[in-house]
DNA sequence: GTGAAAGCGCTAACAT
DNA sequence: ATGTTAGCGCTTTCAC
């Protein structure tokens, strides 16, 4: 049928040295081939192979295996992982998709998710998606690049992306941000916990009337630092607090989130922000408007991002271990690939309070204190 | 064991929807096949690919076209990039090397490559080498995988990583830092100018002896920034300003050098710093030895990095288009894969000169205008 | 322990 | 305009 052979040609015409500068394609730098090096040992392709993979090198006696790891070495032979991925359906390669360079927690992210993989022997392919833009699209790029999974920095509610990956079967992890339905392995901060602590410090310096500067509903981080901030707040006795949602974890946003804060509620001696950028909106705000921080409202962030430290006052915030969160990510994810169908755990890292300038007691109790004569 | 199933299993000849959980190779979730589809469109798999592809779309009568992006659309196919690139040698790839993620001058430089190559529809391969730990291998396994080119934000002088590229015939950019010998095109900030403007800004505020607080040496930013501002100096009439060189750029190094360059020099009244980390470890210092800023000593930094304009006093400094930076770079590199043997380009983005309050005029300026009753 | 042969999924001559 | 054929470079049965 098909395989009426013709007359043996069974040479195989080695490409030329230097391949021939091509017109029009790009004269890609490769190095030598598999057959190459085989050839040059005096071996099969398929032993030199073997002799090469420290898995199966143990099937291969030691001189040949000396033989061709030398004859490798010596053309200068790397295995092209691109040929390999095909046969063996393995590329090494995990998606990650970040919706916001711009905001500096990413960076650590990354470098932990990098660091983390690296470990591993794999690659991070990375894709930005501001706002979302065609954040589908670049997820089906990365499927069509068989990246092996995926790390979404970007979920938020009703996320298209979160269904196409559950779709697809695509191993995902959620990172800084979690699924509310927890169909998908997350690591975030643990945002309620930081709430609390922020809310505890708050009290302990004698607030009673503390406002809430919440990031943007629809992400998780903006969900649960306001859920946590509420119930911080009822641990601690006090009434619920009054909220002022920014759309945007920038800090125009929380200027302007800050002024309908103020607005709706009088007397208040404490915001407590979703974010550091919101909190230093809510700064401005407060000297926009002749208020002093922290001598008549304190003022705390989320993140402890770079520099806080030298804004004026010092920002009282909580540290999130952003690497930490980036290692565990790639930790869950590889786990994922390895078993897809495990149950998705849920990775809560734990928050730390800094205590900077921007807190202070509150005015009634140096009031107070005041009175008393001291 | 816990799995003795009870009868004969039914025969699924078709893939199961659910991927029996196998023993150890993870179960990848793959789509159709091309073959898949041109069986379903009735047509030869050469054809299939014809149609499918844009490029070649038009040797195909329009109602196969038509038929067969049909039924590739209703199978789910996704062009496998990693077999068409083992075909063609083309894998849209490119690989980025970064020195420190914790910079935030990269984030935004890759977000800047991101999306200059999305829209030419290559990815990106991030690979992290903190203080060039392991940067050769990390090239290698980019190379490996095949990446058609590669940025480099690592380069200093005497760089192995850049003689390898080299060496391999690798398309390279370099970014952010330059190749003291041109061999590689490169995207820098125009250092030498970014200083004249700050010296040209303190010399008008009436300083006449400015020290410089410079970088490490051994990258072009240091190296340049320094050269920059001395020649500034000549340019403006003034003796070569006093030098302290930081050997990172962090606050901690800066304040360090701080230290040596107010010692060296008595009665300076301004710093130039090579970036902004060194200029915040500047102010530190000037404020532990009780010196005010800008009253005592005006300081400047270099990149207008996020939150320096929150600092106290907010910093004047250069603002350097990092996004630019990224997406000038991708567009050589990809020059760069398309002619390799083009001579290499260097390219120096504006740099603007913003100016907020840690600089101010003179104390012997402000003493004179005060003599004269003003 | 090693070689032979098949094939991962795709594209690109070379035929018709 | 479409089908045939031959690989890209590698791994992996299956034989011996």
């Amino acid at each position: 049928m098909k395989k009426l052979m013709t007359p043996p040609p069974p040479v195989r015409s080695l490409r030329p040295d230097r391949p021939a500068p091509s017109e029009v394609a790009p004269p890609v730098p490769r190095g030598a081939t598999l057959q190459q090096v085989a050839d040059a040992a005096g071996v099969h392709r398929s032993t030199a192979s073997r002799a090469l993979n420290p898995e199966t090198a143990g099937m291969i006696s030691p001189d040949v295996v000396a033989r061709v790891a030398g004859t490798a070495q010596s053309l200068g032979y790397r295995r092209d992982m691109l040929a390999a991925s095909l046969r063996t359906s393995r590329t090494r390669l995990v998606g990650m998709l970040l919706p916001d360079l711009g905001n500096p927690v990413f960076a650590p992210i990354l470098a932990g998710v990098e660091a983390a993989l690296a470990e591993h022997r794999y690659a991070v392919l990375v894709a930005h998606a501001p706002n979302d833009a065609n954040a589908l699209e670049l997820l089906e790029s990365l499927v069509a690049r068989r990246a092996e999974g995926v790390i979404l920095a970007t979920a938020h509610a009703h996320d298209p992306v979160l269904v196409r990956c559950i779709e697809l079967g695509l191993p995902t992890v959620l990172i800084n941000r979690a699924d509310p339905d927890r169909r998908l392995p997350a690591v975030t901060p643990d945002d309620r916990e930081g709430m609390r602590l922020v809310v505890q410090h708050l009290v302990g310096l004698g607030h009673r009337c503390i406002g809430h500067l919440a990031g943007p509903q629809d992400a998780s981080t903006g969900l649960l630092r306001a859920e946590g901030f509420q119930s911080a707040m009822k641990e601690a006795g006090l009434a619920l607090g009054p909220v002022g949602v920014a759309d945007a974890y920038t800090r125009e946003a929380g200027q302007a989130a800050t002024e309908r804060l103020l607005d709706t509620r009088q007397g208040l001696t404490a915001i407590a922000a979703a974010n550091d950028l919101l909190a230093l909106g809510a700064m401005r705000t407060l000297s926009a408007r002749g208020l002093s921080c922290p001598g008549d409202v304190s003022v705390t962030g989320h993140n402890d991002m770079p520099l806080v430290d030298m804004v004026q006052p010092p920002l009282t915030t909580i540290r999130i271990l952003h690497d930490r969160i980036g290692r565990e990510g790639a930790r869950l994810l590889l786990a994922r690939i390895a078993s897809p169908d495990a149950p998705p755990v849920q990775i809560r890292t734990p928050p730390e309070l800094i205590v900077r300038a921007s807190t202070a007691t509150s005015p009634g109790v140096r009031a107070l204190a005041l009175a008393k004569g001291e």
